[in-house]
DNA sequence: ATAAAATCAGAACAAAAGTTCTGTTTATCG
DNA sequence: CGATAAACAGAACTTTTGTTCTGATTTTAT
């Protein structure tokens, strides 16, 4: 995977400083059932894990950077839909036309180099968007990628 | 959050049995290079990752339950329509209906109790569908979930 | 063996999303 | 100061999805 290559530059070998220990007693004893259930090692289930979220985490950065290409009011329309709100919906939480926010929409599918809504609310599925909507309070925490509202 | 005690049903405590080690070198080096990025220690940024991962992984768990209640034609059109197809192309695939296809993904919606496609490829965006692709030839790696085709 | 339930198939119509335009208004840069 | 690009707004039209039906054909359980 190009992955792994890109996120350590040709010979900038950097030799682990010490052992990686999870010391969390919490995630060891979910990873030691896992492991039972499975007939597998809680160090190979971790590793497992911690690839998939390596991945995910790689995958989310280049989208990210798009993110940040957009303008405010792109920005804002990409969040609610993303939250799953209709164009319809988010022409009414904007006070726009519903015409207007399917312009917004596609000019943000352009940036995000998507093809339509669906592509989108997949690539983005686990942004934090809740921030955007007007009707939550506090922003909660997000597992992959938090979308801050600036 | 509910997800470590699910997981950890009342007193059935596990007693760590050993040091949770990563030992992959390859993951240990992608670590120890956010870590300097970030400032964080590598240990922490795994922890972090491990409970992205794991909680991603108990929410597949639901879907993954469902999932095994739909009919097999359920199941294709499911995943076509993961794949990013749409109704059009998974009948032309499947050789019915444009309106049998709707049926199906309706009746498939049902049982996952989501409201719409968006939803759905929202929700299964990290299960690997390729094995369901008649073009592929062999099933990739899986992040989370992989979905046999049995 | 047969009643009930699930699966498979589709029609007709309504709603939402997607596409291609045309304009204004606001920044930005030389 | 213009010129140019970006942002914002929307109309007209096509395609895709969504909803609500109806009705065969299997399975499944009693």
């Amino acid at each position: 995977m190009s992955f792994w290559k890109r996120l350590r530059p040709s010979g900038t070998r950097i030799a682990p400083s010490a052992e990686l220990v999870i010391a969390d007693p919490e995630i060891q004893r979910v990873l030691e059932e896992l492991a039972e259930q499975e007939g597998r090692s809680a160090q190979q289930i971790a590793a497992d894990l911690l690839r998939y979220a390596l991945s995910a985490r790689y995958a989310a950065q280049e989208y990210l950077r798009r993110w940040q290409r957009l303008s405010r009011r792109e920005q804002q329309v990409v969040a609610l839909l993303c939250l799953g709100y209709s164009y319809r919906e988010v022409a009414d939480q904007l006070i726009v036309s519903y015409d207007t926010v399917k312009t917004h929409a596609r000019n943000a599918l352009n940036k995000f180099e998507l093809r339509n809504l669906s592509e989108m609310r997949q690539a983005l599925a686990d942004w934090d968007f809740s921030a955007w909507q007007s009707t939550s309070t506090a922003p909660q925490a997000a597992p992959k990628a938090t979308i801050d509202q600036r």
